[in-house]
DNA sequence: TGAATATATGAGCAACTGTTCATATGTTAT
DNA sequence: ATAACATATGAACAGTTGCTCATATATTCA
């Protein structure tokens, strides 16, 4: 770790200032790791596919053309990070959003790439 | 790859209705590489300081306590994303958000760990 | 009960990520 | 020109991630 910096005479009041409004590790831990859900295609997709309508995992596999274990182990992420909710039926088990967050984000997100084209 | 699943008479249907909302594997992709950026705690506290104040390199690394060279990788990753921007002044470098998507976007973040509680 | 179906889970592996360390580039002042 | 400073970059390494494969659990039906 390097000494304070010399850039502007104001930077001890700046690195002080900005320390004030820094992030606590665990917040900023808490948001990376939410992020991170959204940061694989795979969930990007079923997250957007269950925007519009809960399906079964099987059903999420076949659109996905994927293993049905693949999807599993992505809703199970998704679950963990409170993005779905599972309700059972029979040997099925149907995953719905369980955040009005999710439709915003992923709009912000679309937003954006589009408009950095 | 299994067959389609049949755990319930609708699901031919079902999928196909899913594969016509399923995301392009491109769209998909950009969206994951862009969530994937705020995947990461040291990146989400640079976004969140410069949410407030643009700053220079030397400066954010004091303030979150890390490497000129970690930060300066991480600022790299940033720019790529189109998130944050820079501009030269003699020898220091001041960079600044980018778009007006992060604020949305953090602030999403942020209402849904602190709703999740 | 036993077979079939739907989902969940653990181990293992290849691919990726974030940091460190060393060094290069570019700017300012003497 | 030379030294000092601010930033950028490449290689390398440890830690993480997403998938596959095999198998376990749970439910339904004959």
């Amino acid at each position: 770790m390097e000494t304070t910096c010399q850039c502007n005479t104001a930077n001890n009041d700046t690195v002080t200032k900005g320390k004030a409004v820094l992030m606590t590790e665990h917040v900023a831990g808490d948001l990376a790791n939410l992020f991170k859900v959204f940061g694989d295609p795979t969930r990007v997709k079923i997250l957007h596919l269950l925007s519009v309508t809960e399906l079964c995992v099987c059903d999420i596999a076949n659109v996905l053309d994927m293993t049905q274990s693949a999807i599993s182990h992505q809703l199970r992420v998704l679950k963990q990070a409170k993005l779905v909710r599972n309700r059972k039926d029979g040997k099925t088990v149907y995953y719905a959003l369980d955040d009005d967050h999710v439709h915003t984000i992923l709009r912000q997100g679309l937003d954006h790439i589009s408009h950095v084209l």
